[in-house]
DNA sequence: CAACTTCCTTCGTGATTTTGCATTTTTTTA
DNA sequence: TAAAAAAATGCAAAATCACGAAGGAAGTTG
């Protein structure tokens, strides 16, 4: 295993415990515990998390997760702010509509619709927590096992997905490409995603610029069944061009525009 | 837990409740006075919080926000603590047990156990939200349609317990009578509180002494199911032995001792 | 193909950190 | 002013960390 692959691997961890320990990667990744304080402090001096005696728990870098507690109150970027906006405006009255337990859906919660009545059913308990005081919105909550980072998404979140009829699934991704579809770091992740796809009669996705042509571990959904791609402006011409010929409609984001629209 | 970990939440816990006491803290964080001081004096040395005797309050590099709904569940009275003391010993380790949205199962979650490990079943994002981060805890939340005070308790959530076997069921109520069993004031909380304590091998019952006698509209399960009642010793004698009679053992607990006890 | 370089990893040893306990001092409260 | 609570101080044990040395794999160069 190559120090690239374990560093992504304690990330990836970080991202979904909240914490990690040091012995226990050391452990679990077969490496001694030297060579894990060593990935550790690389990682630390790339602010992707803040060592502690022990072991190490998330940086200001650490995205995606939801919100680490550090980036709960932070602001999304423009381009975030845009994508989050455009997206939101696709839910209608008395719509019901599946918002996950990423960075961009946080960002969206500002950017709801306040006019009209819809439904919300989500993953994530923070963001629950944010939307069950709204007025003109039910909040849904998926059943099963927190994690410490606010994510719910086990076997039994699954299952209760499956009971469900969407009307739009609001998808992210941490790598979107032609070829292999919209992709997550971890395996249930992507299955709860997946699912919640499966159910919704509109698939929208969103994701920065910098998503686009990456791939990542877990497929969540081929390229096929997505309806709608929102991006921003700094996205490559000839990325956006090859998603097109999929069949998909891409919306391009300009964050200047944007803040016209409103 | 990692010291940076503890002072984060020591930090979040300012944040919410406008001050912290060490005692209180050292207890639910699972470490010892002299720690928690320790992180005090770092966190003062830093700027982030002012400390006093006995606690801290937040400095100059803390925003005491908006004070969250759930402070209002935070400090119970001497008598409720004593109560949820005592309920909380009643965890074994790797037990699993359901913990409602009551102000008592609030009152509860600095009282739980820290040196082992066992899992919650919570019906509150509230809850689950304070509970993600024990590291001893695994934190199932049922699903279902979220109230705006923070409460699932809908057909989905009751069918999300039919699947599950539980330990423990800590009940609270409206209203406890030998006659009319547990009661409370809304139907569907009073069902969904009655799945948990049918799956459950063991319903222990957390009433303060006003609630002893009263009847509330919707009954939860009748005294014979109760196996365990715990109270104040403000508790009527005459009510006590009605419920003794009934075959249920009733507890009751002196806040003076429960002190002592720990 | 052999010698060299480079990078990565492990191991051993001493230093550092963290934590809890006991004791003394200070502060609070009645 | 006396008793109780909390804080400071010193100390010891356990865990963790840092640093240097050595081994080894992969690639490079002559």
């Amino acid at each position: 295993m190559f120090a690239e692959e374990r560093q992504q691997a304690i990330l990836q961890r970080l991202r979904e415990e909240g914490r990690v320990l040091a012995k226990a990667l050391a452990e679990s990744l077969g490496v001694s515990a030297d060579t894990i304080r060593r990935d550790l402090i690389a990682l630390e001096k790339k602010g992707f998390l803040k060592r502690t005696h022990g072991g190490a728990i998330p940086g200001k870098k650490v995205r995606s997760g939801p919100l680490s507690p550090a980036l709960r109150y932070s602001e999304g970027s423009a381009a975030e702010k845009a994508i989050a906006k455009k997206a939101a405006g696709f839910i209608g009255r008395d719509d019901t509509v599946f918002i996950g337990s990423a960075r961009l859906h946080y960002v969206m919660l500002d950017e709801l619709p306040t006019s009209y009545h819809f439904t919300v059913v989500t993953n994530s308990t923070v963001i629950a927590e944010k939307l069950k005081a709204r007025e003109n919105i039910d909040t849904y909550v998926v059943g099963g096992r927190l994690r410490p980072s606010g994510t719910i998404a086990d076997a039994i979140a699954v299952d209760f997905l499956r009971g469900l009829r969407l009307d739009i699934c609001f998808l992210t991704g941490g790598g979107l490409s032609a070829e292999h579809g919209v992709s997550t770091a971890t395996g249930d992740v992507a299955v709860l995603h997946r699912t919640a796809a499966e159910v919704a009669r509109r698939v929208i996705c969103l994701v920065t610029h910098d998503k686009l042509g990456s791939e990542m571990f877990a497929r969540i959904i081929p390229i096929q069944e997505v309806d709608v791609i929102l991006t921003d402006a700094d996205a490559p011409e000839d990325e956006i061009q090859l998603l097109r010929e999929t069949g998909a409609e891409v919306i391009v984001v300009d964050p200047e525009k944007a803040g016209l629209e409103a």
